[in-house]
DNA sequence: CACACGATGCGCT
DNA sequence: GCGCATCGTGTGG
């Protein structure tokens, strides 16, 4: 069992500064159609990382494995780490520009939070890697806000040990679905 | 080819 | 708060 979006975001809302997508991503709803089943959240919390050091296209370098990053914007970049996480990012900026965001947090999912358990809850692996947000029939995000109530925040990211300056952490304030770690608010 | 380490999460202290 | 699981990736020899 599939559904059609009834309308998701495109390349024009895809094709921005990863900070500026990363706020704009809050409030939309990320759904994945997999072995008959509709998983879907909305995103409560989310990063930029763009060719800062603590991203994969750190001074733009390029690997095999960050190839997505610098290819057109709206394709998913999914990448393993630890030896048993994955963590879904979405491409940003124009192509030969390397950016993502990585969608760190869901609600409307039971333990959505944080980007790995949020991997294995919407069962999105390796193998979604690559994949076309604006065309693919079974995984793309709908547009959405911020409800009135709920406040965007903005800190620097977790789990990094470099540039950990930069203000490119967006969440919802109030959320179930954020990480609870501590961060310097900007 | 060898090796150090990571955009994390979990369980134990 | 801390150690550790577990392996792909990048870097250097």
């Amino acid at each position: 069992m599939s559904r059609s979006p009834h309308i998701r975001l495109t390349r024009k809302d895809y094709q921005q500064a990863a900070p500026s997508l990363a706020q704009k991503l809050l409030g939309c709803r990320l759904v994945h159609c997999v072995d008959g089943e509709v998983l879907s959240g909305r995103i409560v919390e989310a990063e930029a990382y763009t060719d800062d050091l603590a991203s994969h296209a750190a001074a733009g370098k390029r690997t095999p494995r960050n190839r997505i990053m610098y290819g057109p914007p709206g394709v998913a970049y999914v990448y393993f780490t630890y030896g048993m996480h994955h963590c879904f990012n979405v491409v940003s900026e124009d192509e030969g520009t390397p950016g993502a965001v990585l969608v760190r947090g869901l609600d409307g999912i039971d333990h959505a939070n944080g980007p790995a358990r949020l991997c294995r809850v919407l069962r999105l692996s390796l193998a979604d890697n690559g994949r076309d947000l604006c065309r693919d029939a079974n995984l793309w995000i709908e547009p959405g806000r911020p409800r009135p109530e709920e406040r965007i925040m903005q800190t620097t990211r977790i789990g990094i040990s470099r540039a950990t300056d930069l203000p490119y952490r967006f969440y919802l304030h109030g959320s179930s679905g954020v990480s609870k770690t501590q961060a310097r608010k900007v």
